[in-house]
DNA sequence: GTCATGTATGTAATATCATAACATGTCAAG
DNA sequence: CTTGACATGTTATGATATTACATACATGAC
């Protein structure tokens, strides 16, 4: 069982889906659709935007503002915390990742491009977090929306626990 | 429509509630239900604990913790962060506040002792908050854990959009 | 081309939120 | 009346996030 030192690396227990599989591959799968949906969009992929989702996307886990900042100021760019945000938030928009906040991190966005409500399973023990689809979720939350009147842009959904190795560890 | 001033006040936008009804009330039997839950359980409702859970219900707003901690050094008690915090962590562990980390801030539980999966709606013109029971919420957020093997322990959910009057103003 | 405009980036300074560590106080069980 | 567990107070610091302003770069109008 990985111990709670956080978020960082994927050892760290950071890693976004708890099933083994091709990192490098999401990697490059994940930039080719950022581009794609980014020109499609209209929105300007600059390089620190791009090389910043390179780093969701590589570390493969939920990473700190400051983490983000340290790799980029370690690549020549700004080193200053509004670098790292404004790369952050513009992904964000573009749904090109997401901001986890029950660790005040981000990830990078695992379907990107598709209509999606995401939830978000984090760890408790070994802080892995993985990102699934869940149409259902979206739909009763809204419909307890329309109860009250409210009309819902956007959701945030994070459920805690334990991942399927630390639940097997732990018990 | 209320401007984006923030938390604190109601009159700032931070209700917890989106229609009309009777605060007074509300904080009278929050505090019997409070004292009630504290009493079956045999945790302490000191009083740091009480007056803090009192301020949250009497506000009818989500509160940051140094608002509360604010109010809490102006009559007597401690004026270092912990305090507020302390207080705070316990009400949230007692299932007698809530934390909404959208609004880093917490808010009074409107259904105390019921067990519920509380979906708040945030509004993002005038910051109101309303809480909703939502048991198809976290049913569908289980479902969709099964899937994965993960445990699922505590969920949180966030909406963000506009509450009745501000669609209808900014609409 | 070059100029004006909007957008992006870099930097400094600061605001806001949260916790660790330790000392002191309180209360009930033995 | 002592001991142990818990609660509170205080100091100090850490972590997260934003404001404000200066500079640079792209894009389209002319």
């Amino acid at each position: 069982m990985a111990g709670p030192e956080g978020r960082g690396t994927p050892a760290a227990g950071g890693a976004v889906a708890f099933a083994a599989h091709d990192h490098a591959h999401c990697t490059g799968e994940g930039m080719a659709r950022a581009e794609a949906l980014s020109a499609a969009s209209g929105a300007r992929l600059t390089p620190v935007r791009r090389r910043t989702l390179e780093i969701l996307l590589q570390s493969h886990c939920a990473l700190g503002a400051y983490e983000v900042l340290e790799r980029l100021a370690a690549e020549g760019f700004g080193n200053q915390p509004p670098v790292a945000y404004r790369a952050l938030d513009f992904l964000v928009e573009q749904g090109l990742a997401h901001r986890i906040r029950r660790l005040n991190a981000f990830a990078a966005c695992m379907h990107p491009g598709e209509a999606h409500s995401p939830v978000f399973f984090i760890c408790r023990a070994c802080n892995a977090v993985a990102e699934a689809p869940a149409e259902a979720v979206r739909r009763a939350t809204e419909a307890a929306a329309r109860g009250i009147g409210f009309t819902v842009e956007r959701t945030t959904v994070e459920a805690l626990g334990l991942c399927p190795a630390c639940a097997e560890a732990g018990a």
